[in-house]
DNA sequence: TTGAAAGCGCTAACAC
DNA sequence: GTGTTAGCGCTTTCAA
């Protein structure tokens, strides 16, 4: 069994406040008793209980990151900063996957494993504007995605329909007009897709070019497979185009091989530009246009604005914060 | 302030082990009066304190997960798949990020914060033989990664050297001879790098193939741009090759890229095969031949092994497990 | 079948 | 400066 406080008090002679005061490194200790108690504590291997210092506290010093999948590279990097950020400010991370299932969600959202935290930064994709309701939970909690409730929460995003449109002007910018897009989402108005295809199209009809339908592919994910396999089917449909945006960078580089293997050259056939700025979009052959929506920015705002609501700013009004955006522009929308 | 047992008791006229009796399903319960706690439960919208339970029980249900980085494939498809196990189990999981560094590897190994948890499956990249006495912790552990300790704990871990020769092997039974190596680690002795270089050096002499450093690309770390840099170096030294072996997927990707810039066919004047089975090896162009070092149930055995320890085997005597490893055989080493 | 009470290990009033 | 003590909310003997 682990030694407990009152194990150093005894060996060391002293009362269990004189330990813990030596423990939370209260100042005014004779120099005589703390060394006491360090060497009690170093000959007993002690180290304080989490557990209760918790309970007695009412803090765990962890937080919550749930979302989709680790396996997609947006959220691996989004994870590995809020890592990051949350080490840099002494808290741990306790992850949970949601497989983008709307049901997973909303039970994450009243689970009482997040009792083991302070806090959670929720990245949902499956849950709706219907399901507003169930972000009135009796924990901090901050929201990432796409800002489709107005709900009662601190929220961080990303300007996505603006970042959309200044892609789609760089590839207009480029003398491009017919701008195929992969990884729509059929019927969908409120999610990334949505607003991703609303950039575009405000780019568009900006520009006075005509939307057209024939050279927008759906998918229902974003892996890469759904970008090959929306790329081959606008290519099936035989309509003409220039350029490709999309979705995200995992969907753009999917297209970009299928374009290949059917004998296009990019960027001299087809320009094309990805969205989420992954750091291997800078490798693929050519290298990748991207759009970098702020994840840095994202994951720093949303562990300090978390951490404040922890802290106490319990009343202030929820804020909404966006990130900046920034084109990076690379080999495949080079200029031919 | 949230409900307690208490205040559920109160409420509903029972004492505090009655209701307690009623979360915890225990049988014997007059239906009445469960009715009336459930109903007082239901009014006070009370969810047991989980902090609480804990420093009762000895238990939190959290594991902790510690690895380099996971911006980096290979860790973040590992913890995807580790939080998926462990979620099948019921517990929830805690990632740390090491960077690779020694130094926080072995602090994070005496970190309290750790107490959160029941246990830890930690996969080191910074430590080396040397520290191997500071795996003695007194908490269940559960290490990935390299057999470079012969420590006292458990490890789940791949056939790193006979997994490399076997990709070596598969190199040279297409008609390769001139075979480069991507990313090896210079005077490493015990690392994944030194093993799959050592099994690659195996298969050489097998085949009776000398060994040659001239066609040996070192690296500091396993990024894309490694891969490529690595290759860049090869290529300016002037020898000849006809195959690549990248000792990850990711420095194949990236020295695949080199290639190709180079005006080098793959496969047809150079063959590549990577290692780990990381989901993009299937999306590059052409698609990444590699060795799926078997992931998956490395991530499940280093749960269940971990599961088996904190639930009461802390005697047995310790086991090193191995995972079966698999050739991936994809467009980048097809028969030319 | 239900209640009373001890105590998990710690912190923080409050006393000396 | 240091000691005493009352809980944090829960589980769990032991009695009733």
């Amino acid at each position: 069994m682990a030694a407990t406080l009152h194990d150093v008090a005894r060996l060391a002679g002293v009362s269990i406040k004189t330990v813990s005061n030596v423990i939370n490194d209260y100042e005014h200790i004779r120099p005589a008793t703390r060394a006491k108690v360090e060497k009690a504590i170093g000959e007993l291997g002690y180290t304080p209980n989490l557990t209760a210092r918790n309970l007695r506290s009412g803090r765990t010093g962890a937080i919550a990151l749930a979302l989709p999948d680790l396996s997609l590279a947006y959220f691996a990097e989004l994870a590995a900063q809020v890592i990051h950020e949350a080490e840099a400010a002494g808290v741990v991370v306790l992850v949970e996957q949601t497989g983008a299932d709307r049901e997973r969600e909303l039970d994450l959202l009243r689970s009482s494993r997040l009792k083991l935290t302070d806090g959670l930064i929720f990245s949902p994709l499956g849950m709706g504007p219907d399901d507003v309701a169930a972000l009135d939970v009796p924990y901090p909690l901050v929201l990432l995605g796409e800002r489709i409730f107005d709900g009662p929460t601190d929220h961080v995003t990303m300007r996505n329909v603006d970042a959309a449109r200044a892609a789609t002007e760089h590839l207009i910018a480029q003398g491009r007009r017919r701008i195929a897009v992969v990884g729509a989402h059929e019927g969908e108005i409120v999610g990334s897709a949505a607003l991703r295809l609303q950039g575009y199209r405000e780019a568009l009809d900006a520009a006075g070019i005509e939307y057209d339908d024939s050279i927008v592919g759906y998918t229902t994910l974003w892996h890469r497979a759904n970008g090959a396999d929306s790329m081959r089917d606008i290519l099936a449909r035989g309509a003409e185009f220039d350029a490709v945006f999309g979705l995200n960078d995992t969907l753009a580089l999917g297209a970009m091989r299928v374009l290949q293997e059917a004998g296009l050259r990019v960027p001299h056939d087809v320009s094309v530009i990805g969205f989420d700025g992954l750091d291997e979009a800078a490798y693929s052959i050519p290298s990748l246009t991207t759009v970098d929506p702020g994840r840095g920015w994202i994951a720093k705002t949303a562990v300090s604005t978390l951490l404040a609501r922890i802290g106490g700013k319990a009343d202030a009004a929820p804020q909404t914060l966006f990130a900046d955006y920034r084109i990076l522009e690379r080999e495949s929308s080079a200029s031919s």
